[in-house]
DNA sequence: CGATACGGCCAC
DNA sequence: AAACGTGGCCGTATCG
């Protein structure tokens, strides 16, 4: 009866009602944007009810089912739209006598934008099926528009068109020209698509995304689908929106020609837009130039040269770390599932399940479950949370890398490539791991992996891994940015500058302040290093007390009275925040990046005396939390952005110098490290080489350089060079 | 089963 | 209220 009832009225619901009812649910942002759509198409009479839902009340999910087929008549209604209005100075290229006549125009070209068209995103197993070109300075006669836009198409499943060998081959003198510079968007991709048949696309002068990224680091996004309607007014749909998962050869050649041809147009749009904005930042431009994009090419070749793993290792290895979590799994499960609820086992992986479970089996309710501030104190006193943090370290080690790294082979190669992302951070650092649009990709974040993970990877036969730090690269940089003479003098003597701290601070002589002869730290210098890089990352005076064991009024005089000792540092952090909040960025070193917070230029709002916790000034605090994260930010860009200009510098001579030398190649970075491969009959001259290369390349005005060197045939601690031949000539 | 958010944790 | 900067990835939780 009561079902019935439930029944009829469901039927009676007016769809008006079931909006409301639908759109008061809790829905994803995504789903909200979908589900108004379908309302208003809906409304509009675009679209009716989806024939799935006929006799049923109007559900969300029906309406998502609507979405969907809306999408699809959409992107259809779109894409014949814009065959129809493909601009008059788009031409398809699709025999001999087209192709003679475009290569004859390039050659007349000082720079052109490029783009190619693929199967996908695999570089070293997806094929080019187009190439578009854009040449900006041809004008066919009868056209008012200055400019052409062609594709190519080599690999499409339909249509007239000239294969890839032939085309590629024809455009050999064009790609292989410096002199016609090449304009791209993500020039990575194309360079290694290119690569990837054997043919090199040399003179790339300008790469639109990287530009952004310097002319905004902020920006939410850098595809040129998302750019140009924001700095071109050109509204333009992602592949995705418009193909969906449809590879692009099977795309028809008129569609393709539109939508390619638009590329490389929107491309050089951008570029003339970036080129404006640049001459307003001469020291900017020139580093753009000079630095991120030769490093274009240093990166393709760093990803593709790739990795070596010894899957034997990492077989054996992850097997025995299965055994143990087994083991802890079995022993956890016993001795905690008695508080745990419900027909399904106890997940040891579960967060919430876990911290109801602990709680009640050590009688007092855990805060969080937190490995470091929570549990691990607590560790000694119950073995249950020593054993939990063991098979949480074990099963985060085997799930992350030690399991899931052998599966990311490249199933061309047979390699594992990284991908180094020259704009992913903020601050200029490379990050590494998944290409955006790469979601069921083999890449992997190489810049995280821990110590037991890197045991892996290996040297390919008849080499060595050199590994090569800048020896404290950040604190070189500050006391080169400051002029700090405390550091400075450190480092001229070539000692140790957190023992030289410690030594001003306690006033004892310095070699009892500096490292034990085990190598371990003094407590003295642990101090400095603490409170140094607390200072550096902008750490309040509360975290540091925390950190450090002190009452906060403790660690602030500490820090004080360090400070006061250095007083070029402490003026100069002041000024990295009076600039912060005076212009809202803050420039990396010569002016070569800025580091944009307009945050630091807000004004601070009042939060009356007392009234720290009332809710009604939560609004306040959070504004004034903003300006503090600017200007801890501030500094730290400056040193950060810096040292990973020295890096990329570094990299660019790097990889020039194993050009030059057989069988030498970038391996990899990691931030303040760069990892060689060489033969392995390597000379003390080589080593001396790549010392050069590490110290000389990017200089810290009168700072010198250090750099720390490390054999190894399999990635980890590795040994000295001097240990390496003594070794060596003791065989 | 996909999308998303989040806690937690790896690196420098 | 937060309290240390820059990242990426895994597993769970949650939603429909």
């Amino acid at each position: 009866m009561a079902d019935a009832t439930k029944r009829k009225k469901a039927v009676q619901e007016t769809i008006e009602d079931a909006w409301v009812r639908i759109l008061a649910m809790k829905n994803s942002d995504s789903d909200t944007e979908k589900l108004l759509a379908v309302k208003d198409a809906m409304e509009t009479g675009v679209t009716g009810r989806h024939p799935s839902g006929v006799g049923k009340r109007f559900s969300k999910a029906e309406a998502l089912r609507i979405y969907n087929d809306l999408r699809v008549m959409l992107r259809e209604k779109t894409l014949r739209e814009m065959v129809e209005k493909t601009p008059r100075n788009y031409f398809l290229i699709t025999n001999e006598k087209l192709l003679a006549r475009l290569i004859e125009r390039l050659g007349e070209q000082t720079e052109v934008a490029v783009d190619t068209e693929t199967t996908g995103v695999d570089v070293y197993t997806d094929v080019i099926v187009g190439i578009s070109l854009t040449l900006p300075s041809v004008s066919i006669p009868p056209l008012a528009e200055k400019g052409i836009h062609v594709y190519i198409p080599v690999q499409h499943d339909e249509g007239e068109q000239l294969s890839r060998d032939y085309v590629l081959s024809e455009l050999r003198g064009f790609l292989y020209d410096e002199g016609i510079g090449k304009v791209l968007h993500n020039a990575i991709f194309d360079i290694a698509m290119f690569r990837r048949h054997d043919y090199d696309l040399r003179g790339v002068t300008w790469d639109t995304m990287v530009a952004m990224h310097l002319l905004n680091e902020n920006e939410p996004s850098f595809r040129l689908k998302d750019l140009a309607p924001k700095y071109l007014g050109v509204e333009s749909d992602t592949f995705a929106e418009l193909f969906g998962k449809t590879p692009f050869n099977e795309i028809t050649l008129d569609i393709a020609l539109v939508y390619a041809g638009k590329d490389t147009d929107l491309t050089w749009q951008l570029y003339q837009f970036q080129y404006v904005h640049f001459t307003q930042m001469p020291t900017v431009l020139e580093y753009f130039r000079t630095v991120e994009v030769p490093l274009l090419y240093v990166i393709v070749e760093m990803e593709a040269n790739g990795y070596i793993l010894d899957l034997d290792f990492a077989k054996e290895y992850g097997e025995q770390l299965a055994t143990r979590a087994k083991e802890l799994h079995a022993k956890l499960i016993g001795v905690l599932s008695k508080h745990h609820e419900g027909d399904a086992e106890l997940n040891l992986n579960s967060g919430p399940q876990m911290k109801a479970a602990l709680s009640k089996e050590i009688g007092k309710e855990l805060p969080n479950m937190d490995a470091k501030k929570t549990l691990k104190p607590m560790a000694r006193d119950f073995e249950v949370i020593a054993d939990l943090l063991e098979y949480r370290k074990i099963t985060k080690l085997s799930g992350t890398y030690i399991d899931a790294l052998p599966t990311k082979q490249n199933p061309t190669t047979k390699r594992w490539h990284s991908r180094f992302n020259p704009i992913g951070t903020v601050t200029g650092r490379f990050s590494s791991g998944k290409d955006e649009e790469a979601a069921d990709s083999n890449q992997f974040n190489v810049q995280n992996q821990p110590e037991d993970a890197r045991k892996m990877f290996v040297a390919p036969p008849g080499k060595v891994l050199v590994s090569a730090d800048f020896k404290a690269q950040e604190i070189r940089c500050t006391a080169y940015l400051s002029g700090e003479p405390v550091l400075i003098e450190a480092f001229e003597k070539g000692i140790d500058p957190y023992a030289n701290m410690a030594s001003m601070y306690y006033k004892r002589p310095y070699h009892e302040v500096n490292k034990l002869p085990s190598g371990e730290d003094t407590p003295e210098r642990k101090a400095m290093k603490v409170v140094w890089l607390a200072t550096l990352y902008g750490m309040s005076d509360f975290s540091l007390a925390d950190m450090l064991g002190l009452k906060k009024p403790e660690a602030t005089a500490f820090k004080e009275e360090l400070f006061a000792g250095m007083p070029k540092l402490s003026a100069w952090l002041k000024e990295n925040e009076e600039h912060v909040a005076k212009y809202g960025f803050v420039w990396a070193d010569k002016q070569q990046r800025k580091r944009r917070l307009p945050d630091g230029k807000l004004k601070r709002k009042e939060i009356p005396f007392g009234k720290w916790n009332d809710p009604r000034y939560e609004e306040n605090r959070k504004h004034n939390a903003k300006i503090n994260r600017a200007m801890r930010q501030g500094t730290n860009a400056r040193v950060q952005g810096s040292s990973a200009i020295q890096t990329k510098v570094t990299m660019i001579r790097a990889h020039e110098e194993c050009k030059k030398r057989e069988g030498w190649a970038l391996w990899g970075t990691i931030h303040d490290e760069l990892v060689f491969e060489i033969p392995e009959d390597f000379t003390r001259e080589d080593i001396a080489v790549i010392e050069r290369i590490m110290t000389q390349s990017y200089a810290w005005g009168t700072v010198a350089n250090g750099t720390d060197i490390a054999i190894m045939k399999r990635w980890g601690k590795g040994m000295t060079p001097e240990d390496w031949f003594k070794q060596k000539e003791a065989a």
